[in-house]
DNA sequence: AAATCTCTCTAACAATCGTTAGAGAGGCCA
DNA sequence: TGGCCTCTCTAACGATTGTTAGAGAGATTT
């Protein structure tokens, strides 16, 4: 790994735990193993830093948002029971593995919950990665589900919101709450299994 | 409002936006309009303020769960609609404008957010104030309404857990987003009310 | 071989950080 | 009146903050 790609791991983790004003450019350093002006050789500033990560991030999900559009298009072969379909179809493009539980995402998001309060474009960032897109993807998915006959067409609207909210509540439950250990991992898990189930199966 | 309480009304709003590390003894001085010294007459050190805050924050919340013992133990006058009853008994226990919208628990509730990823004590209010006690209040109440025969039985636990997940996604959705606003608290407002008549009046 | 480019270093800068010693002013009790 | 308590001030402390000038080492290009 590169001595810039260095810095902006150790800072990402280091700003994601206690803030980015409250980590030093010598906490970074120390950590990376370089002198202050061997950063400064790098990035422009502090700021730069934060910038840099927001820029890698924003390409990211974009990565991310692509795959998406190219997921939900292709019919997936029908399974046996109607209950699992819809479930790995949502696992599918909600795409845990490569978003929440993604390291660099989940570092991300936390710190935009936390730098959201006084940085308007992180916070729009913020709002988008959580509540906009998520939202958008599921009522697409919902939809394609229900021109295919798997889901009555006017119980569309209510479906996508119920949820939505339940993968939101889990998301801060679970994945933005404390260290990201395996034990919430599989809570996580277990809960939206538990909710698939229940919502699509009974 | 004596001195001691200014310092920590400014301290909250500070703390809050910026998180606690950003904000210095002299940010707060300057703004309460004293010297630091002062400062160091009503609090033993910076810490000693966000012990305060936590402290008082912890009494405050005591009371408002003490206050929904005390109102969901008496039974309601019967409302003209079912859902009508279900939605006010729930806004009722839920205490929303004493609770979130209320300035110095919405704010400590923000600070909290923030301070969670490095402070464990804080991580464990912050679980217990938007998560854990929460479901239980809610739970409480809809079996109080299981029993009166408002809700079929069989369906309280996933009626809880379906309210719960929606309340917690439009928490941080509208009030832990930005500037609480009145656009934010309307728009909160709105899709509670919609989620009520939607899900117990249809 | 000479010059240039890439990367890291030493060493320091003014500004700001949390904190403290000690003086002074006003009210209360002896 | 004199002594004490409460509260605020001036002034400073060593430590840490973000940032920079400039030198040096190694590889690449001329």
């Amino acid at each position: 790994m590169s001595t810039r790609d260095k810095i902006m791991d150790v800072a990402l983790n280091m700003f994601s735990e206690r803030g980015y004003e409250a980590v030093s450019i010598r906490d970074i350093c120390g950590e990376v193993g370089i002198k202050e002006s061997t950063l400064y050789y790098h990035f422009k500033n502090k700021k730069d830093i934060l910038d840099s990560l927001i820029e890698k991030f924003r390409t990211h999900i974009d990565g991310l948002l692509a795959h998406v559009d190219e997921l939900t298009e292709k019919p997936r072969p029908k399974k046996g029971k109607k209950a699992d379909d819809i479930s790995l179809q949502m696992m599918d493009s909600y795409m845990i593995d490569s978003y929440l539980f993604d390291p660099f995402c989940n570092l991300m998001l936390r710190l935009m919950m936390i730098e959201q309060f006084h940085n308007e474009e992180i916070r729009e960032l913020y709002e988008k990665t959580l509540f906009t897109d998520p939202y958008e993807i599921q009522l697409s998915v919902f939809r394609k589900l229900s021109s295919a006959g798997a889901i009555p067409e006017k119980d569309v609207e209510w479906i996508v919101k119920e949820y939505h909210s339940y993968m939101t509540m889990l998301t801060f439950k679970y994945l933005l709450n404390g260290d990201l250990t395996e034990k919430r991992k599989n809570a996580y898990y277990r809960e939206v299994h538990e909710f698939m189930t229940r919502r699509f199966l009974a």
